[in-house]
DNA sequence: GCACGCCGATACTCCACGGGTATCGACCCG
DNA sequence: CGGGTCGATACCCGTGGAGTATCGGCGTGC
């Protein structure tokens, strides 16, 4: 009895997820008979039923939910595997290391300029920079594109990282500069909650899905940008964010929000001297920092 | 291009911790040369050098080792894909769902007792008890064996789990009955630190080798237990563990030793409402605790 | 110094299994 | 009841993974 193989599980993963054996097969470049039968033989090796055959085409058993996800999650581990492997070959054959640091695009701007800053002039390893939308930087450690993210506590999900904390600071509502919060010195959370007309946005589960409420769908920052400019919402962000500054938005301190933490964060078990001597940087940049602030 | 399979991977595994092929393939279950092409084509699809083929046999490249260290991980995921798979399935088929967890065998046994008394009476899922090494809990969790596990800070590697702290407590220092230490009502860390005659036995690393030091070289806590009694070493550790309770072993306040904190750990996102449930009744059962001692 | 042993690479043969096409059977519509 | 949509079955084919035999390079010992 040898263990599963990957092209099982992705196979398995795309019919749990087309919830359709034609498609998925479609989806998987192959005709759909060989791909019943890798489902079966999947089956019967785990000796488990995964998928109901129902007349109307099939669903997840309980068994199936659990082995969708644990699946995502190896596939996962598996590419990461070839994606690190690869560049740990092309920085042994160049003799050029390189780290890659995962942000949101726009925020901590003056702490990430500060770090690459000192980093650079300490003649450390050289950083590139992967810019991406709210929520990506825990995918991009796990595939294994990045190696060390700056994230954000208690917004981004830490989970599986090991952290270093860099700085706290306070958190500001963005709001419409033609609402009347933006005459404000200061508000609380209790007031941001729920402004009539600025109900808060919804960004999409995992899955692609949006939970209930009456705010806007957004998939990016600058979707949401251009909303509170447009004055049909608002959010709560820390103080150093970049990304809110088009001349539609004011800033308004909340007197009652949790601060921010900003922190550096990457996989367990795969940090390593570069990393270590990174996160030496960013915490005495950011210590100067504060002390400086 | 797709993924990797499992059993390049694998094959990989075996070739890079014998440092030579032919062993490996052995203990693989199969021949030499479809074992060296495997790895070949292996290189080939990632394009990178994995292995030195030196006159006397091979070497790992820095690529190599990389790929050593994720593979072990990716393998570890896809084992426990299929282990949690089964046991979904088990559980639908019985209507009997089982949460497994690992502990120390000997350490936290009180608390332990109270857990699964409060969870029985509560008529939740029941519980099988899985008594480990020291150190043997992570990897239980990571391969799926265990669903949850009682672990301590700051002993225990953490890195990859959720937790929920239980309850904190101070630590004793386990020596020889027979020892001029056992008269004393309390001890400093200083002074157990450098005891003559008494030296810290050391544990195996992940790789089965020892670091370096005067101590004995110790497997497991029986082991330990009995270095102790013959007047070889002594040790710290939490005061609620119950492995050391030898007539010839006496207990002593550390004074100045960290606190140690018992807690419940479980493989993030690998949650569940059972794992909730039993979280809750832990936290419960051990806030009572604090309040009667 | 040469023969032997160890180790990985190469050359080839073979067949098991992954994948293709054609078709069936079950069910849901209008 | 016929057409459409599914997944399952039957059967064939070719790739590639695995085997055997052998080679080449290098240490080592008498």
């Amino acid at each position: 009895m040898h263990d599963l193989e990957t092209r099982e599980l992705r196979y398995f993963v795309a019919v749990a997820e087309e919830l359709n054996v034609t498609r998925a097969a479609e989806r998987l470049g192959i005709a759909q008979p060989p791909l019943s039968r890798a489902i079966r033989q999947l089956e019967q090796r785990l000796e488990v039923q995964l998928i109901d055959r129902v007349p109307s085409g099939i669903r997840l058993t309980s068994a199936g939910e659990v082995l969708l996800r644990e699946a995502r999650a190896a596939l996962q581990a598996v590419g990461a595997a070839a994606l690190r492997t690869r560049r740990a070959g092309v920085e042994a054959e160049t003799g050029d290391r390189v780290l890659t640091l995962a942000t949101k695009a726009g925020s901590s701007h003056e702490l990430l300029q500060a770090i690459l800053d000192a980093n650079e002039a300490a003649g450390q390893t050289r950083i590139e920079v992967l810019l991406c939308e709210i929520g990506e930087q825990a995918t991009l450690l796990r595939e294994g594109a990045a190696d060390v993210a700056i994230m954000h506590r208690p917004f981004d999900d830490l989970a599986g990282f090991e952290t270093a904390d860099l700085l706290t600071e306070p958190q500001v509502a963005i709001v419409p500069s033609s609402h009347p919060l933006a005459a404000r010195s200061e508000v609380t959370r209790e007031e941001v909650a729920n402004v009539p007309g600025l109900p808060i946005a919804r960004w999409p589960r995992l899955d692609g899905s949006y939970p209930e409420g009456d705010g806007p769908e957004v998939r990016s920052q600058t979707q949401l940008a251009q909303l509170v400019a447009l004055g049909r919402t608002l959010l709560v962000i820390p103080r150093s964010s970049r990304a809110w500054q088009w001349p539609e938005h004011t800033a308004v301190p909340v007197v009652d929000a949790p601060h921010s933490t900003t922190l550096l964060a990457w996989p367990h078990g795969h940090g390593s001297a570069d990393v270590d001597r990174l996160v030496a940087t960013a915490e005495r940049v950011a210590g100067l920092a504060v002390a400086l602030g």
